[in-house]
DNA sequence: TCAAAGTTGACTAAATCACTCGGGAATGTA
DNA sequence: TACATTCCCGAGTGATTTAGTCAACTTTGA
């Protein structure tokens, strides 16, 4: 059971955003160097991000991206969303027309694993992009 | 962010055990056509819960396997580790003396993976085999 | 004009997953 | 004692996913 890099990348990528996000647009070569991850794969996320109107983007010299709304206003789960970091425990659901397991019941588990998974989505569900933010304000860097 | 179907059959194949312990030892091969699990996987899997003394072997013709203890003494958190099922959901710890980027400090983000890899097993250790057995009860199914 | 930034689709090496295979060893039953 | 049935176990493998890379743009500020 584990996260894709993509999804611990893009909350730590944001984290950093929406750090640095009052003093203007931010580059992702800036944050790139400033989390360690590569430029190209953050491309990649950030687009993802733009299309599901977290972050807008600047182009041009001196351009970068900003957040499209407060980070008290980001859930994790938004995030996650994003880049694809479903958090679907399992993949026993509609096989043809019948039960997870090609019986013509739910197998013995189902239930475990709905469980899980609305319990893991409440956990993201409360965390908001500024709970971490704070945690590393930009005061406690300069 | 996934579980793997070794954790899933192990679970789903535990609580077939439990329900049918009762009846003397249970081949992999009845578990295999009940559950619908490749039967060489279940070797693969059992071995390892053996391993761990969750399941006890009976060799040799109408043998098979049974439960080491109570269904109500073996947590599912149990069960995932035996099989490797860890729930990690970080990668970033120890890289050399340093944090985990790298830089000389944890990640931005570090403590949200610490809680959500607390709060997930706390789920697994809440839960034990015999709540799963309670709801597929062998009387439902006879 | 030029450099710095975002935009986009295609590509790929490596790792992991979800098994399979083959040969063995133990044991109850005929 | 033969044999079918079961567990035992290391090695192998094909498909998929992950974690990126690459190349060739377009946009914009100075």
């Amino acid at each position: 059971m584990k996260l894709s890099s993509k999804g611990r990348y893009a909350v730590m990528a944001l984290t950093d955003l929406a750090i640095y996000d009052q003093l203007g647009p931010v580059s992702l070569r800036e944050i790139s160097l400033r989390q360690n991850i590569s430029l190209m794969y953050l491309e990649q996320i950030f687009l993802k991000l733009k299309k599901n109107n977290i972050v807008r983007s600047i182009r041009g010299n001196k351009g970068g991206y900003r957040l499209s709304k407060n980070a008290s206003d980001i859930k994790i789960s938004e995030i996650f969303f994003a880049v694809d970091e479903n958090v679907k425990t399992i993949k026993c659901i509609k096989h043809h027309k019948k039960g997870c397991n090609g019986k013509s019941v739910k197998c013995n588990t189902h239930k475990l694993w709905d469980e899980l998974d609305e319990y893991i989505n409440t956990f993201f569900e409360k965390k908001y992009l500024s709970d971490l933010a704070h945690q590393n304000d930009l005061e406690k860097r300069i």
